[in-house]
DNA sequence: ATAGTAGCTTGATAAATGTCAATTTTATTT
DNA sequence: AAATAAAATTGACATTTATCAAGCTACTAT
């Protein structure tokens, strides 16, 4: 996982997403056995723990006070909004190579829930640290900015699936998105074992669980999809993204 | 709009707002007569030029080249996202204070388009600039990080209301967050005079502008709001309150 | 292996919101 | 001020999606 000799890169990143190294870096790479990297960037110092998140388990709740990123390193997780009356919102799925707890920086408190889907592993980055790197390193600032800047884009294309496209095609937009995703981080051609409940791509798309389930069943007539409960399987990936075409991605 | 001797700060930012000052700052201060402020920060320093736009126009399309970020100086602004086949979303609406653009950090391309609402003056700042002053000055990397997060907290908020509420409950929680918005301004208490349309509130908020309108009667039957086209007023704030108690802020 | 539970599917029906069309009101232009 | 255009309202009706309820399936834990 190392780029010529300019240092390591955090997985999953595609082409355009080279995380930050750093040449000139004075800091002693803290070489804790992770990919058997011992070169240095910035990015991997601020790294202060790694922490193993069971199925179920919760990484951090909304209200709890923001003192880092979590960057995912496997597994799968949702995040939620909640409202003051108990309903709540999935705001993302988030996979190896994503990071989270990005709304946390704003007021100091996380906004969301984020639930690991999977058993996962999430490395943290020290907030505090981060800062204190950014002095000294543009490429380290603008990986997080960046990493906002993503954040932001998803959660406006987000936007657009919930206000303006019929609940068809936002199942589509989703099958597409997360499919995409995958591909991209080598994991997948057109089969899924989604790692969310109906009800979790029900709250993440703004229609309730039975519409997916009715929905997944139709694309499974028309045989666009094949559907063995979680086991997603694309047969005609050509009609789905004719469905999809309005969007942007989600994931 | 000066605190004590720290300096300028850009106009209507709430007290936990405060944009970056730095008394240590070495770049002197260009001092073009905005606000008769001959101190200094990093933040004006960044400020390259300062545009007109009237009512109508745009500022920036979906697409355009992205090279600098936009501080509303006044007026008022839509974003709107749109989907290839032309359906479109609007992401916002901006206000003074308002930072826009910076979902074009991401791909270096602006993905949304931003429309003047009324008659507005838009600061241009730099991206090379900010990133620049980055070096220097931590005040100003975390100015724009918040100015990031606040964004993605927005957005999760706008996807809760897309994807959890009903449309009722939508235009309550417009209502309230744009009131709340002008107040902490200081331009408003209880009255608005809209600056867009009812089909621009109903692409924000996911539903047709006949919704819309049919609400606002419902509103002003049930004395909640006193309706004259464009001009609101809010007769019981603690019954829109009530509708809108899920809802973090939006604008 | 089996019981229990949570998740998923399916049908029948209801409710919310969209669509379409006509009309009125407001804003803009000449 | 009149003419025109744009925006907003309103009603009638259609459509989509939610709700409710029942049954089924597939995990999970003992």
């Amino acid at each position: 996982m190392t780029i010529g000799n300019i240092g390591f890169r955090f997985p999953s990143l595609g082409a355009d997403q080279v995380a930050p190294t750093c040449a000139s870096c004075q800091i002693k790479a803290r070489n804790n056995g992770h990919d058997g990297a011992d070169q240095c960037t910035y990015l991997e110092q601020v790294v202060t723990s790694r922490r193993r998140v069971k199925r179920g388990a919760v990484l951090y709740n909304g209200g709890d006070k923001f003192g880092s990123l979590f960057y995912v390193r496997s597994g799968f997780f949702k995040t939620c909004l909640s409202a003051k009356d108990g309903r709540d919102q999935v705001t993302g799925f988030h996979m190896v190579g994503d990071v989270m707890g990005v709304d946390g920086i704003s007021s100091g408190q996380l906004t969301t829930d984020a639930v690991a889907l999977e058993d996962s592993e999430v490395w943290t980055m020290s907030f505090d640290l981060i800062e204190q790197y950014s002095n000294e390193c543009a490429s380290l600032r603008f990986y997080f900015l960046k990493t906002l800047s993503n954040e932001v884009v998803r959660l406006q294309n987000l936007a657009l699936l919930l206000g303006s496209l019929r609940s068809e095609e936002r199942v589509a937009v989703f099958l597409i998105n997360l499919l995409d995703k995958l591909k991209s981080r080598g994991l997948s051609q057109s089969e899924v074992l989604l790692r969310m409940s109906r009800d979790e791509i029900g709250s993440f798309l703004g229609i309730r669980q039975e519409t997916v389930s009715r929905l997944l069943r139709l694309f499974s007539e028309r045989r666009i999809l094949q559907v063995d409960n979680r086991h997603i399987k694309v047969l005609d990936g050509d009609v789905l993204k004719t469905m999809a075409d309005s969007q942007g991605a989600l994931h």
